[in-house]
DNA sequence: CATGAATGAGACTTCATTCAT
DNA sequence: GATGAATGAAGTCTCATTCAT
């Protein structure tokens, strides 16, 4: 039995965080403490309205970005798409860059609820990988385009550190996290770099995803394939 | 023992192109036979100034696609640090999506002409999968950022089909064809599917080979993890 | 005595509209009925500060187009006369030729204005002739080169269909009305192939206006020959 | 009976040059004297060859002047089309606009060639008016636009004097000799301004010509009526 | 807080002309 | 004389951001 802390934060595998999310956006809504007493998404001192236009934005945000990428998607666009002024993007977000990243906060933040739930009970190898790409499938197929749109690599425009994680480092991460943890319960070859192979990982279903995608694959056989390989890769042999 | 024709036009893992290139640009000089023994760069027909200038435009192309990304890079800026003219880019590409392709071609041609002296005698999977880490190592050490850049995604600014495919989807299909090589004298699992495998592969060397270099990996430790992961992966068990 | 509707809406000669303006930019301020009583210039909906910007992009573009003909006058010259940024010309015209049209069409507005006021009351053939002479005459010394210039043939640039009319065509069909309803009073032969005519005497005018100014002609001698030639051409001998 | 000199140098009706050609461009062969021994079209001290360059470029500049308009035809395009080096373009002409008056002076030429021959023999004043609109129509059916498009007002573009007249001009003026002489043998009105009723007599068939071209006028009807009108505003009443 | 008109630096591209070969 | 690669000023238009209302 395993009992010591770890880098995870003494959580089991099921309730390792794959994406963690982080904080940005001027007035963003983002995780605040498990005791707020306050309703489900509204937030003490911030106007209903304000709030009304923020989601309104990143709504129409998501939409643009997902269908045209960042470079095509004009802040007008996603204003006019939200039904508000020209100027109220600039309430909400410092600039455009400032406006992905909250989306793709967004979308990590809702990929790991959903990660979370299909990981919870699992425990050998085999199944925690399945789940997790069960789970990249569901919500691709609920938010088509969401997941490759938001792992666009911006870190070009960055201008300095920014203190921040790309979306793709952070689900790397996350993986690595599982990946030391099946270690530990000897469900993962003690070789393994788990570190390398977690980025490994997320190339790899971020590529073998949008093939999937391009090339309308059986979603049941490309996750039994891609479980395969995963798993022979990584399992004590 | 297999001695038939495969998709792979009959060739041995050692000839098997990775990278097949395309034809593109305006005059492109683009792949010719190895066996050429025209001098290197001449092609008759077209003015050795004209290809002087090509040459100074995509060597500017290739440093300033590298060192600012593809969004950054401004047409103008590729004619002064070639230090021709604004005009003269446009002799020679179509636009600067042209001009990102031809980048892009070149540097897939480059690859690949490394990647057949590495795969030259190497037999097993373990070899081979070593020496493509080996090659692509070498091409980016000699190259630094090259690969990275080039395999930009810039889909989304293709207009209609274009008749190309992406620098990733061609590096994908040679690992496929090398994967059914094996396949075929028994080093990869016939349960493997080829096709799928070589996406994954493309996808995690991307996100490995920008990790490794992001964190400065030691290279020869990032090498014989990952080919311990893709070896442990495909084999026959 | 000829009483019922014709092609011109019941309209006396006096009353015929001679060019017939159409509707176009992107927040026109067009043609509204002689009758309205709203104050000049004030459309509803549409902010004071935007068509304050449009009035001075449009006399700006008028003073230049006049001045230096279409190929010669770059938006940004309209703007920087104007006094405005360049990008507002883009938010009050797709483009430099939806700009010169709304110039043509704001001429012609002007025109046809004093083209009725001269038109009131004159009954006969030669009278009617006489001032529309004049009034063409008149709004060039108002306002010099307008007419010339909004005349412009720019069809070759109209990309496809674009429903609209040239101005000479326009007036051209203006006048074939004024000759129609002549026609039917008996004060123009039957014979007469009035589209034609209509298209004849514009081209005259044009040209005729055209030498007249440049040679600057003693401008009651003009009149009263062109009126002379033209009503011995069309009148019942 | 009149017999002493006039304006038109002592040429009847039908010698009058309607069209007066002028002299241009660097190596013109335009206008030689009567006398002339040399073979026609063969100047001494031209070589072949550059003379043959010059008529595949004037072929290639009329065919994009008439297709595209000035505007729309750079001297790249005419080299091409002509099947010659873009610089020897720049052994012929000035500049593009020396090009184009070439062009419109060749244009006159032969225009007035047409003319003569229609005018031989022709006395009265209607014969003389259909004569001049048949030969016009004549020409325009076997060359395609080429009248309109070098009747194209490109005099902003002179930059000075320039010496030469537009050819609207020379046509004016060419019908205005035409119309002293009529007058003087009693078949035009004698208080007719023939000056003025040339340049409205060339914007009537300018414009006139246009509409009967656009709307695919019957030819006969179209001449019919026109010299109907011409003959009633200038004939002795 | 919201609006949308205004801004102007700057993007990409064209083209009349020159000049080395 | 002929060539066509090279030139770079100039053209049209965009767009992230600001600011007066």
């Amino acid at each position: 039995m395993i009992t010591e802390d770890n880098d995870s934060r003494n959580k089991t595998a099921a309730e390792t965080d794959v994406l963690e999310t982080t904080e940005g956006s001027k007035t963003g809504t983002g995780a605040r403490g498990a005791g707020d007493d306050v309703s489900v998404g509204v937030v003490p001192g911030v106007s209903r309205r304000k709030q009304e236009s923020r989601r309104k934005l990143m709504a129409a945000a998501r939409k643009l970005f997902v269908e045209r990428g960042y470079h095509d998607t004009r802040p007008q666009d996603i204003s006019r798409e939200a039904g508000v002024g020209h100027g109220t993007f600039y309430l909400h977000y410092e600039d455009k860059l400032d406006c992905f990243i909250a989306f793709a906060d967004e979308a990590a933040t809702e990929l790991d609820a959903v990660l979370q739930a299909h990981l919870a009970g699992k425990g050998t190898l085999e199944e925690v990988v399945r789940e997790i790409l069960l789970a990249t499938v569901e919500y691709s197929e609920a938010n088509p385009g969401v997941l490759a749109s938001s792992l666009t690599d911006v870190t070009v425009l960055w201008k300095g550190d920014m203190g921040r994680k790309a979306p793709a480092t952070r689900w790397a991460e996350g993986w690595t996290a599982i990946l030391d943890q099946m270690k530990q319960v000897g469900q993962v070859a003690a070789d393994v770099d788990t570190r390398l192979a977690g980025y490994l990982i997320v190339g790899a279903i971020k590529q073998g995803g949008a093939y999937a995608s391009r090339d309308q694959l059986d979603i049941h056989n490309y996750i039994e394939s891609v479980t395969q390989l995963f798993v022979r890769a990584l399992k004590v042999q």
